[in-house]
DNA sequence: AAAAAAC
């Protein structure tokens, strides 16, 4: 299992940006009202006692409008307004508040109680990119397991290394006080290579991990499942995506529900194509579920600029003397590419031309991504180019700026661009409401109409930035984004 | 070579 080194403290700038709204509350109007949705929406059960309700809670929150809830059986449940709503371990609101996390945010409002009360149904969330889902899975997790009993009894499978240890690293500073364990299960760096049959069996009460490594954990009996009573998928429609982790994900799933008798499913994502949406409600039965419409989805903090490029070496001017000549000061910034080889030559374009700029992708060796990772988390480096990688989940709020160097394209047809990973990538930008800005660099006809596609897709304008090589539209630009 | 995970 890898080794965890823990994360300096958040910089001081740092706001939670619900907690900036519970300031005003405070000053101008009375605190929301306390909403019971389950039960608004009773008087309209049908005859599958399915319940659909519209969530308009926290209305201040753009963030937060427009998450529907469907519950099903009779359970009611009460939209909690603080975290002291949801009956947490003293130990557990002790770590919350040392987060200073100070309210709930809507996902987190409505989430909770359902994956708390029992008989904990199954849940699949979606919820904004940024809007604070990791903090559900977290404390679900950490209030379900039993801190007497020492063995694994949650499990939460993340489709990259980099997003486990991610999430782990939430999970412990967020339990800091409560004494439970947990462990990463995720490919070892080549220098502390172990085999799963020389190794100690898991004994951590909480483990997060990759599908590969956990797959082997348990069929290898290192890690035994029978005492889990929590799973959790997050980023669960790419977990659960056909060209995703579809197989292992069923497969782990399986082995869980074949002994361990009732086992909480939580599928967690700010994307669910009706694809996914189809497939889940076949194999996790008896659902609750929070859904967001797409046209809903796009984060109004973060703006969307598309920039037509005449070639190659324009789109690498534009990054060098229009993005990051302006963007130096105003945080930092993503490149995504499409393949780890353009990762690699544009990396080499921008060096050459004096940038200091690190660059991630699935072929570097485990230690030379953790220490990537580490140097943009620590703000050691201000710009990073990275492949899919990275594409979701990755939390860093330093993030202002997010450029596609390449539009995500689906696999099978280049001519269709893959709306869910364009989503993910944007939402790096513009964590928890902050300001953020995108540049998509197109260049030729099929990227504009690719753009065209992902702006029909979302319902959303993506202004233009008249001219590329205009240093005045570029300030613009980030002027209109609220960056300069 | 789409990227990711993993043997």
């Amino acid at each position: 299992m890898a080794e965890l080194k823990s994360n300096s403290e958040p910089p001081a700038e740092r706001k939670l940006y619900w907690a900036d709204e519970a300031e005003e509350e405070a000053t101008s109007k009375p605190a929301p009202p306390k909403l019971s949705w389950g039960e608004v929406a009773a008087s309209s059960v049908d005859a599958l006692s399915i319940r659909e309700t519209e969530f308009n809670g926290f209305l201040d929150e753009p963030e937060a409008l427009n998450i529907k809830a469907v519950t099903t059986g009779d359970t009611p449940y009460t939209s909690a307004s603080t975290f002291e709503d949801l009956k947490l371990t003293q130990a557990l609101l002790k770590g919350i508040t040392d987060l200073k996390f100070q309210h709930p945010s809507k996902i987190q409002a409505v989430s909770l109680p359902m994956i708390l009360t029992p008989p904990y149904k199954n849940l699949v969330a979606q919820a904004h990119n940024g809007s604070g889902k990791t903090t559900c899975f977290v404390i679900g997790m950490l209030s379900r397991v039993d801190p007497n009993l020492k063995a694994p009894q949650a499990l939460c499978i993340c489709p990259t290394r980099e997003l486990a240890i991610q999430n782990l690293e939430v999970l412990r500073k967020m339990g800091k006080h409560t004494g439970i364990t947990s462990e990463c299960a995720v490919p070892m760096d080549s220098t502390k290579y172990m085999s799963f049959a020389k190794r100690p069996p898991v004994t951590a009460q909480i483990v997060i991990g990759t599908p590969g490594t956990i797959k082997k954990g348990i069929s290898a009996k290192k890690l035994s499942v029978g005492s889990v009573k929590i799973l959790v998928f997050d980023e669960a429609d790419h977990m659960l995506a056909e060209d995703g982790f579809k197989d292992d994900s069923l497969r782990i799933m399986k082995d869980i529900q074949r002994i361990s008798d009732h086992c909480q499913v939580l599928l967690f994502s700010a994307t669910f194509n009706e694809i996914v949406k189809n497939f889940v409600s076949r194999v996790v039965k008896d659902h609750n579920q929070l859904f967001v419409k797409k046209e809903e989805l796009s984060l109004e903090s973060v703006k969307q600029y598309k920039v037509d490029c005449p070639d190659e070496l324009s789109k690498v001017m534009v990054i060098k003397d229009r993005i990051l000549e302006l963007g130096e000061n105003l945080g930092q910034t993503i490149i995504f590419v499409r393949t780890r080889h353009s990762a690699g030559t544009l990396h080499k374009s921008l060096v050459e031309l004096g940038y200091e700029v690190t660059t991630i992708q699935g072929a570097l060796k485990q230690e030379d991504r953790d220490k990537i990772v580490k140097e943009f988390k620590d703000g050691l480096t201000q710009v990073l180019i990275s492949t899919d990688l990275l594409a979701r989940g990755f939390d860093q709020q330093q993030v202002n700026l997010v450029i596609n160097y390449e539009l995500p394209v689906k696999h099978e047809n280049h001519s269709e661009p893959d709306y869910e990973v364009y989503l993910h990538r944007i939402g790096r930008a513009g964590r928890f409401g902050r300001k953020g800005a995108v540049f998509n660099l197109l260049m030729g006809g099929r990227d504009e109409m690719l753009m065209e596609k992902i702006e029909r897709h979302f319902n959303s304008q993506i202004a233009q930035v008249a001219s590329w090589n205009s240093a005045e539209d570029f300030k613009a630009a980030l002027k209109a984004a609220g960056l300069l």
